[in-house]
DNA sequence: CAGCCTCGAGTTCC
DNA sequence: CTCGAGGCTG
């Protein structure tokens, strides 16, 4: 059925269609609960209930006395819908000691490029999980957690049963999209776990957890009899200003009735938020609710504005977090473990211990130097290589997450304790494991004949921001890998599961937990990844040093999979000629005094190259190549290889064959007359430093280099723009000043 | 060529 | 979430 835009209802529509969602939407609620089949399914109820609001917000005053809006009791459902934020949730970056505020006052000032004073608004840091809450029309449509930034999960029913959390707010933005943080008081946490202890339930380690394990009820009707809470501190999308400042938005928050928190101040300088933290931390104890530090802002927003966003965290804010909680265990054992590149990384397992409201028993010792000094959290570190079998140590967990080993009691060390040898052969497969010069991990060279690299290269492969087939994780991975009937060795043999042979399909479906059913599903969804994004798929291919972001950048410039193909094989004797020019380069450092050593240097990368004798074709190729935005020798050197290595060549060719579709990248949003445009500063900028700049220019959609080439578009020069301004001219390329950019950019 | 920023790879527990 | 390292900027 096609519904009419909300926009478009007459007011006796909306009228008419509001009743006859409440009767639908409440006969669906009683089928489910009568346990008979429900008579639409979850995605449908989803979309009628999602609309019913929309009408609401559009016609408040036709909202029924029986809306199922209000039916907090909401059916549970099989899992949350995924809600894609209109603004991304980002996280913040963290400061230890006071001398890293310190830093984040400079690095604002160097980036605004004055040393005004600035002021901020501090306020506690909740450990809590955020929550975003979307309001049209003054009306709560939307709930949704953070999830990985850009995607959450739709919690609105079980946001509903918040005290905390308005249902509709007087005299607020069209649209208005809260944030904040959904917490637990400890008192409501103590008595939870006694109530939950008496029933014989599972009981919370921490509030936080309670908190979360509350809001992420699949029925809304349990979130209803958690005593959750609610602090509003920031926003997503907006239809208009909340205020100049981040105070003003704060009290706008107060005066539309969230709760927020009491102990947020102005503070004018870095001494100011220094002294609020230690104010802060001697009322931790007291306030009744977990807090993990205190959340400084640029008051601001204009200024907020201006310094803008890193990929994951805001310019104009940063976490100041309290020093982590810690513990004293014993180090039972020492384990290795083999990473999909190869990598051997020692895990350490301990005796378990609480360590912060959770029950410990591994710890990573990341790799064989874990040196002395202090780790970014300014935890001490003992001397990595010393630390053994035995020992007494002191476990945190860094960022409340990952543990690690703080320190080593020595005065505790038994006397049979021996250094711990780290192993040059992999554990696993007894190949040679080396470490390259200057490098800080040891890594097995066993490649795919590594049962482990195999394995974990294939987990990569169905990874969720790889192939993401559902049913097939990395526990059916290890099932499957070591199947003496279907084993699954490469990428490949999972696409050719079904088809292998008739017998041993049949077999599959009998073995335990395979059902007809579950076979049946596992062949649909493998069969729906035939089709897959370029840049998902050359991230799959697990090659070392091509991320997610390596891979998308690479899908957007050759734009299809024959393209890349064609250009490493073309690149691939220019690729050699630049790692043996590397290596000659590498010999001569060695060898040579320090005296003209750079002088000596070219002419024996310059000799390399042509002992190689590279075609010209190659030579661009390769050029090509590297010269894609972030891709540089390193990473043209590792693709090269493993597009050239014929075992990995060979699944990569088996791989594309059973695939059907290879979806090229989305070209960019053409919306910003300078998106997909190549942009070059020079000269002195008067409104705007050189960083705030180019990070306009490339959120429009830009890409912004710093030498003039036949690729650019405009060139943006300021005063004293020399060579480069000449160079734009003579090749004919669009020079403006400062405010023609800016004319440009804002129209 | 140093210093910054971003990305990749590794990790724990629920 | 953190560490190490690659790539780019100044």
């Amino acid at each position: 059925m096609v519904d009419i835009s909300v926009d478009t209802l007459t007011e006796a529509q909306a009228q008419e269609e509001l009743l006859a969602l409440a009767i639908v939407l409440d006969q669906a609620n009683r089928a489910y609960h009568g346990a008979d089949d429900p008579e639409i399914s979850d995605a449908e109820y989803d979309r009628l209930k999602k609309r019913n609001a929309q009408i609401e917000a559009r016609f408040p005053h036709l909202k029924r006395s029986d809306s199922p809006t209000d039916q907090v009791g909401a059916a549970p459902t099989d899992g949350f819908g995924k809600v894609r934020h209109s603004v991304r949730m980002l996280s913040l970056s963290n400061a230890f000691e006071d001398q890293d505020v310190k830093e984040f006052v400079a690095g604002i000032q160097r980036y605004l490029g004055h040393s005004d004073a600035l002021a901020f608004v501090a306020e506690p840091k909740i450990d809590g999980l955020s929550l975003s809450l979307r309001y049209e029309n003054g009306v709560l449509v939307q709930a949704a957690t953070r999830g990985d930034g850009a995607e959450g999960e739709d919690v609105t029913a079980n946001a509903l049963t918040i005290q905390d959390i308005p249902h509709q707010l007087q005299g607020a933005p069209d649209l208005l999209e809260v944030r904040g943080e959904v917490y637990m008081s400890h008192q409501d946490f103590a008595a939870l776990n006694s109530r939950q202890s008496e029933r014989g339930g599972k009981t919370f380690a921490n509030p936080r957890n309670a908190a979360a394990g509350s809001l992420r009820q699949l029925d809304s009707r349990i979130t209803q009899e958690r005593p959750l809470r609610f602090f509003a501190y920031s926003w997503g999308a907006l239809s208009e200003p909340l205020g100049e400042t981040q105070m003003q938005a704060i009290d706008r928050f107060k005066a539309l009735g969230f709760q927020v928190n009491p102990l947020t101040r102005a503070c004018a300088s870095p001494q100011e938020l220094i002294e609020h933290y230690r104010s802060i931390e001697q009322q931790r104890a007291d306030l009744g609710y977990d807090i993990d530090g205190v959340v400084y802002k640029v008051n601001d927003l204009a200024l907020q504005d201006r310094l803008g966003f890193r990929s994951t965290t805001p310019r104009w804010a940063i976490a100041h977090k309290f020093p982590a909680e810690t513990a004293w265990t014993h180090l039972e054992a020492i384990d290795i473990q083999v990473g999909r590149t190869g990598a051997l990384s020692p895990v350490a397992r301990l005796t378990p211990v609480t360590v912060g409201g959770v029950v410990v028993s591994n710890a990573t010792l990341h790799n064989e130097d874990y040196i002395i000094g202090r780790d970014s959290n300014g935890m001490p570190i003992r001397e990595g290589r010393d630390l053994r079998v035995g020992d007494w140590v002191q476990v945190y967990r860094a960022g409340d997450v990952i543990p690690k080993i703080a320190d080593v009691d020595l005065s505790k060390r038994p006397d049979t304790a021996t250094p711990f040898p780290f192993p040059t052969q992999c554990p696993e497969c007894g190949s040679d494991a080396v470490r390259e010069e200057g490098d800080a991990v040891r890594r097995c060279t066993g490649g795919l004949i590594c049962p482990a690299q195999a394995i974990e290269k294939l987990k990569h492969f169905v990874s969720r921001s790889a192939f993401d087939i559902e049913g097939l994780g990395a526990k059916q991975i290890e099932m499957f890998h070591a199947d003496p009937v279907l084993p699954i060795k490469t990428p490949a043999d999972i696409f050719s599961l079904q088809t292998r042979d008739a017998a041993a399909i049949a077999k599959l479906r009998n073995r335990d937990g395979w059902g007809e059913t579950s076979a049946a599903n596992l062949f649909a969804a493998i069969d729906q990844r035939r089709s897959i994004d370029l840049s998902r798929l050359i991230f799959s291919l697990g090659i070392r040093h091509v991320g997610e972001v390596g891979a998308r950048d690479l899908a957007g410039h050759y734009q299809s999979w024959e393209a890349l193909v064609e250009a490493l094989d073309l690149a691939r004797p220019a690729a050699l000629a630049h790692r043996k020019a590397d290596q000659a380069e590498q010999a001569e450092r060695l060898n040579a005094l320090a005296e003209h050593r750079r002088a000596r240097l070219k002419p024996i990368r310059d000799a390399a190259i042509a002992s190689y004798d590279v075609p010209a074709d190659a030579a661009s190729a390769w050029a090509d190549l590297i010269g894609v935005d972030g891709i540089g020798a390193v990473l043209g050197l590792s693709l090269s290889d493993a597009f050239a290595n014929k075992t990995e060549r060979a699944a990569f060719d088996e791989l594309r064959l059973a695939l059907t579709r290879i979806i090229p990248p989305e070209a960019p949003s053409s919306e910003s007359p300078v998106s997909g445009k190549t942009v070059v500063f020079t000269g002195t900028l008067e409104k705007m430093t050189r960083a705030e700049a180019k990070a306009r220019a490339e959120a429009l959609g830009a890409k912004v280099s710093g030498s003039v080439s036949k690729k650019t578009d405009i060139v943006v020069a300021g005063p004293g723009a020399g060579s480069k301004e000449k160079k734009a001219k003579d090749l004919g390329i669009t020079v403006l000043d400062e405010d023609g950019w800016l004319a440009l950019i804002s129209a």
